[in-house]
RNA sequence: GCGCCCGUAGCUCAACUGGAUAGAGCACUUGACUACGAAUCAAGAGGUUGGAGGUUCGAGUCCUUCCGGGCGCACCA
């Protein structure tokens, strides 16, 4: 229910009251109406934009519209005051007593306060993390699962029927380069080799993983086969490696999921969609729509590299539906590209009956986002449509100074050395993860996470929330035999609230559920990260506040309504806190200490 | 050279998809603990939104063009 919609429904009903009237043209375009608080709490609760969108259409000036729509909105129930203002506004006071039922209803809602009904029950895919089954997660990867699981439960939420899904990257070059490293961390753990002389190679190129994490894989292999791949052919050892390496990497990657508190509800195996036929068949499937050729492509533009030469190559006519150039699907020997097997995993999506998809990419992808919507396009007739969320780097620091490099992980920090840091865990990173807008940069610092103070965004919200329950405790002692739960509260005598600051309070719970559709309409979760802060700088300021006048307390000895109109008050924040942390997968606490 | 993303207070970042006087936190200045948790709050100061044009009732947001930064540019994923 968000109250903000409903105020734009009553508005577009006046103004078909108003050419029902004559007063106006019928059949004016609402679409461009807004209705939203305005950013100065002096110019009331809401503002609408009607009479400036449409002043044109109607041939009035926008003063004599907002005129008339005012009148007419001063006879409904719910509104105060109606007054044209500026170039055109109108703004709106809304009568105390809806104040009063949006805080109900948040009491009443519990958990499921903001759930809404938007996405009407369509079904959305996010495909998120997808890293390479080539060893653990590095800090990057940690960024884009967060916010992918985020994005999934805020969809969610919305009232889409979101399915989250991993794509298993195993059919590639990179896990035959896994393989090969895995072999020679074998070699050695076997003796048929030094340790220097992999570390030779290593250097040589001739592998390419070195981190530390394969050294215990290579261990268990030892330990299930023996030393059966050390004078064996490569043609024989790659493949059974491979399978052995990916399938080992994909349980540390599992685990590193597991502990940032990801879930996925598909894993889709690019190897798989291969060996079913899958590629071949969405290729075909583009074929008989004329999409697919054999061509060569132009060099590149700018520097040239080293080992060009015109080839002749499958290609799809990616440039028809807004890509640059046209991509190919095949190598020279034959062999699928990695975006062959990504149009099948999308036509798979498609035909599983997903006309919405999310991709969470690392920004080095950015080169890959026009190509892939338009696959998507041409495999959909136009249906489908696929969002591109990239997620930038993250700068890991710590007190200032960057962090360095890890032996362990090769060359990246791996996700599990942040979250295991002391005072971190999965709750920090989470939250942390989601005050940024996925295209801007982060800046992580160990220092500032996990200092316990408001300049660290993830305790600033769960000390409201805590304090929030130490509240509710107090009361209990005050008042041990009244009702504390949501549905006592949402009894309470509500009028009793009366300072600005309480009312400002109830207004921001009331926006709660507009800040989830938003949030979720623009697929932007750190919207409610900001939301969040916003609701727990209220609360800390009116805490204050009752410290120096002691008549605005939430707990008052002796007077059980006001006290519990407070206390429910205080609920409606928790309730909004709650909400949104359980949107992050962050845990909101009930004590500090 | 081409494409995508970005440029907002000294620093890190928001800005409700084009709305009214561009907002928070940190840092700085001042004030509030015999006190429901001072891990907090109140107040002050801080800006030509990289520059210049354009679109319109109205631009940080859209268009053009420069400047500066990041990423990507056939048979890698």
């Amino acid at each position: 229910m968000n109250i903000y919609n409903e105020f734009k429904t009553l508005i577009v009903q006046a103004l078909a009251a108003l050419a029902a009237d004559g007063a106006i043209p019928a059949g004016l375009d609402t679409s461009k109406i807004t209705v939203e608080p305005p950013r100065d709490p002096a110019h009331g609760d809401m503002a609408t934009n009607a009479a400036m969108v449409l002043c044109k259409a109607a041939g009035m000036k926008p003063r004599d519209l907002a005129d008339q729509l005012a009148a007419r909105l001063m006879t409904l129930d719910g509104v105060d005051s109606a007054e044209p203002a500026g170039p055109g506004f109108l703004n709106l006071r809304i009568a105390r007593g809806l104040w009063d039922r949006a805080l109900r209803s948040a009491l009443q809602a519990g958990a499921s306060y903001g759930d809404s009904q938007m996405g009407g029950g369509e079904k959305v895919n996010v495909e998120y993390v997808s890293a390479n089954p080539t060893g653990p997660m590095h800090v990057g990867h940690g960024r884009g699962a967060v916010f992918g699981d985020a994005l999934a439960a805020l969809l969610a939420k919305a009232g889409y029927a979101v399915t989250k899904e991993y794509y298993v990257n195993d059919a590639g070059a990179q896990v035959d380069v896994l393989a090969r490293a895995l072999h020679g961390r074998y070699l050695v753990a076997c003796g048929a080799i030094s340790q220097a002389e992999f570390d030779r190679r290593l250097e040589a190129k001739e592998y390419q993983y070195g981190g530390d994490y394969l050294v215990e894989t290579a261990e268990i292999l030892k330990s299930r086969d023996g030393d059966r791949w050390v004078a064996a052919d490569e043609a024989e050892w790659l493949p059974a490696l491979r399978a052995f390496g990916i399938s080992e990497m994909m349980v540390l990657i599992k685990q590193d999921l597991l502990a940032l508190g990801v879930e996925h509800n598909v894993f889709t195996s690019e190897l798989g969609l291969v060996q079913a036929g899958q590629v071949a068949k969405a290729k075909e499937a583009l074929e008989t729509q004329g999409l697919i050729y054999t061509g060569v492509l132009e060099p590149p533009k700018g520097k040239l590299p080293d080992d060009w030469e015109p080839r002749p190559q499958t290609l799809f006519r990616a440039s028809q539906f807004g890509d640059e150039v046209d991509r190919p699907l095949q190598k020279s020997d034959g062999s699928w590209t990695y975006f062959a097997s990504d149009i099948a995993y999308h036509h798979d999506k498609y035909v599983r009956g997903f006309n919405q998809m999310i991709d969470v990419f690392g920004a080095d992808h950015g080169g890959y986002v026009k190509r892939m919507q338009a696959a998507v396009k041409a495999l959909s007739a136009g249906t489908a449509h696929l969002d591109v969320k990239l997620c930038q780097l993250v700068k890991l620091m710590d007190n200032g100074e960057p962090v360095k490099m890890s032996k362990r992980a090769g060359t990246f920090i791996t996700l599990r050395e942040v979250i295991d840091h002391p005072g971190i865990g999965k709750d920090v990173f989470r939250f942390i993860m989601l005050t940024r807008k996925n295209d801007a940069p982060l800046e992580f610092d160990y220092a500032k996470v996990t200092e316990q103070s408001k300049d660290n965004p993830v305790f600033y919200v769960q000390y409201a929330h805590a304090r929030a329950c130490s509240v509710q405790r107090n009361f209990i002692e005050a008042f041990p035999d009244a009702d504390v739960s949501a549905e006592a509260l949402a009894g309470a005598d509500l009028s009793l609230l009366a300072d600005d600051d309480e009312v400002g309070l109830m207004k921001l719970i009331a926006a709660w559920p507009r800040a989830v559709e938003q949030a979720a309409e623009s697929h932007e979760p750190h919207r409610l990260a900001y939301f969040l802060h916003d609701v727990a700088s209220a609360f800390h300021a009116l805490w204050n506040k009752g410290r120096e006048h002691t008549h605005l307390r939430f707990v008052e000895a002796g007077n059980l309504p006001l006290s519990r109109a407070r206390l429910a008050l205080v609920w409606g924040m928790v309730t909004v806190i709650a909400s949104g942390l359980s949107v992050f997968g962050v845990e909101a606490k009930k004590e500090m200490r």
